[in-house]
DNA sequence: TAAATTTTTGACCATTTGGACCACTTTTTA
DNA sequence: TAAAAAGTGGTCCAAATGGTCAAAAATTTA
């Protein structure tokens, strides 16, 4: 009734917003939530330090609202695997969708693997109830197939541990990635999704 | 003929950099070297500040001396894969040593994961000449391996990322795992060895 | 035990950094 | 077009932090 403050932000928050969204993306997924600066991150948003803060209360409050949004990113994949499906196939998309993810958002998945490694101090109660809900139900599909003789006996957790971080290697170590395999990022992930279907195929195949 | 410095360390010295180094890791792998803070591995350690600084020219130094030590250890087991060996008997040793590293080291790990997650400023080069040489090393006995039909065809490098990055999953993202599989340690990791080892055993069983 | 050496620490400094303030400019609204 | 609202940035401040130093304490050596 008495909402005094517009919901809908004006044209140039919205811009602004995203513009230092964006600089800090980059400035906090190379150094960290403690060593990213305002200073940087004005700078790479080409803006000044008050004008940040104008925009957003904290530096905290930046990092806090670029989190909330990779999550839902993050979780969205996941969300598409259904019972309905080919097992197998609902399987290896999802990794493909996990794989491409790593390779156009590497930052976004960098700084959601640096608040993890880092205790999660953010993002913790959000991991242990809706993430938790989703993936308990993904998991019970997986277990269905399985019962079904639709998929090979394998732990559903750990199948799915297994996807994350064999995907998210690409982008969280591509320094040690590009250091030890000298060659392009095409054929680099070419190869990438060659051998993680091999990889899943087999183990998930009731041959 | 004229060194004037000792070579050997007093016994005070030894210790007290020990513990320093045990401080540090605590601090590091926790906060990140930028997050971290001299007051922070002092309290730890239960010095002063200055009284670290007797030890250690800089936080970079204590930084710099602990990652030199975590890269041996984390290259160790490579080392010991051996051409004469049973190839998948072989690697699912490396798989099990490195497995155990996360769970008995799981402080190492994250240093390590946040050090090249954050672009490997102080280890970029050790990544790309002696890491890089014995990796080669290692995948070309992989390829003499397939060459021989003692293992299913596969590329050595994306083998060696995916037993890295599987493993080393229950480290880095420690937070995130228990948050979602409220279990035991003890029943954790025995349930992802045996996943891990039914993942690599049907990759690369030439059946 | 006295001198020499090593270790420890309280006090202090310089720099960085998150954030506040307020005057000024631009944009929107009436 | 005038008033109101939104947006901008120069300047300043207090706290945090890496690091110094000289003097005191502890330890080793003669």
């Amino acid at each position: 009734m008495s909402g005094s403050q517009p919901k809908t932000l004006s044209r140039i928050q919205r811009e602004k917003r995203s513009a230092i969204k964006q600089a800090a993306l980059d400035v906090f997924s190379i150094y960290g939530l403690r060593g990213a600066t305002l200073d940087k991150i004005a700078q790479a948003a080409g803006l000044t330090k008050p004008n940040i803060l104008y925009y957003y209360a904290s530096k905290d409050d930046i990092y806090f609202d670029l989190l909330n949004g990779l999550l839902d990113d993050w979780v969205a994949p996941l969300r598409k695997i259904v019972k309905t499906g080919d097992p197998l196939h609902e399987i290896l998309n999802y990794m493909r969708a996990k794989l491409a993810m790593s390779r156009e958002k590497p930052r976004e998945s960098k700084l959601f693997a640096t608040e993890i490694l880092h205790g999660a101090p953010l993002t913790q109660d959000v991991l242990s109830t809706s993430l938790k809900e989703i993936l308990d139900e993904k998991v019970a599909i997986i277990e269905f197939w399985i019962a079904e003789g639709r998929l090979a006996p394998v732990n559903g957790y750990h199948l799915f541990f297994s996807i994350w971080s064999m995907t998210q290697h690409y982008a969280d170590f591509d320094v040690q990635v590009k250091a030890l395999l000298q060659e392009d990022e095409e054929t680099l992930f070419k190869n990438a999704d060659h051998y993680l279907t091999a990889v899943l195929t087999r183990t998930l195949c009731t041959d």
